[in-house]
DNA sequence: TTTTTTCATCGCAATTTTACGATAAAAAAT
DNA sequence: ATTTTTTATCGTAAAATTGCGATGAAAAAA
């Protein structure tokens, strides 16, 4: 066990929980937000800005680019990296359409 | 280790990682999922729904509970599950406040 | 009262995540 | 040629996650 049981649920579903869970981590949320203020894509400076160390950071990063996040070219002997908007939108995307309330009804919970 | 330093980030990308960490499991987005369609609040049916074992969903739908975006009330033997809109709202909106392109210049990445 | 239904919790095992220091590897600077 | 800078990767340890069966607990049905 430890692993989730991703056959056994819809891409979709697996699309938008691989996306959630890149997001699931405050440092990760930090570096994105990073990257989405210097639309210049910022390199090693993203270790100085995270109270990490920069074994983690790194580590972090590789996580959001596997997730599809963010982009990453070696420029150098620096590496600099490029927040996806693609990604993010199909992420606000599937927030909208997957937990659209049901009809036009009364959409009050009695609970 | 395995434990997040949360104390070192922001209380914005601590909620925001936190919400998005509930979302980051595919059992748990078909539940949300299926919250939204059955806007009447649905018990152990979510159970049926999901291909895992009774006792792992309710461990879900314990995070769910505990990140705030399902309310629950028990109703005699059985239990009753609700999605919180609010809290999914705060979730979209927060995507849109955090990751706004900076300024309104050219967003495009040379990466 | 006994049995059944419904659900949460406990205990366990396998795996993943988080974090760090140490170490590579490769370009740049000296 | 050597040293420095920059970043990725490896190895490790601690903790969290995922999943399940078994076991409770409490209402409902028999």
């Amino acid at each position: 066990m430890g692993t989730s049981k991703t056959t056994a649920f819809s891409d979709l579903d697996n699309e938008l929980a691989a996306l959630a869970k890149a997001l699931g981590h405050p440092a990760r949320v930090a570096i994105l937000r990073e990257l989405a203020n210097c639309n210049a894509c910022v390199c090693g400076d993203i270790v100085e800005v995270i109270p990490l160390a920069q074994s983690t950071v790194s580590q972090h990063l590789k996580e959001l680019k596997a997730a599809g996040l963010v982009s990453g070219t070696v420029e150098g002997v620096k590496s600099c990296y490029c927040i996806n908007w693609a990604a993010l939108a199909r992420l606000r995307d599937m927030l909208n359409s997957c937990f659209a309330p049901a009809g036009s009804e009364n959409n009050d919970c009695s609970c």
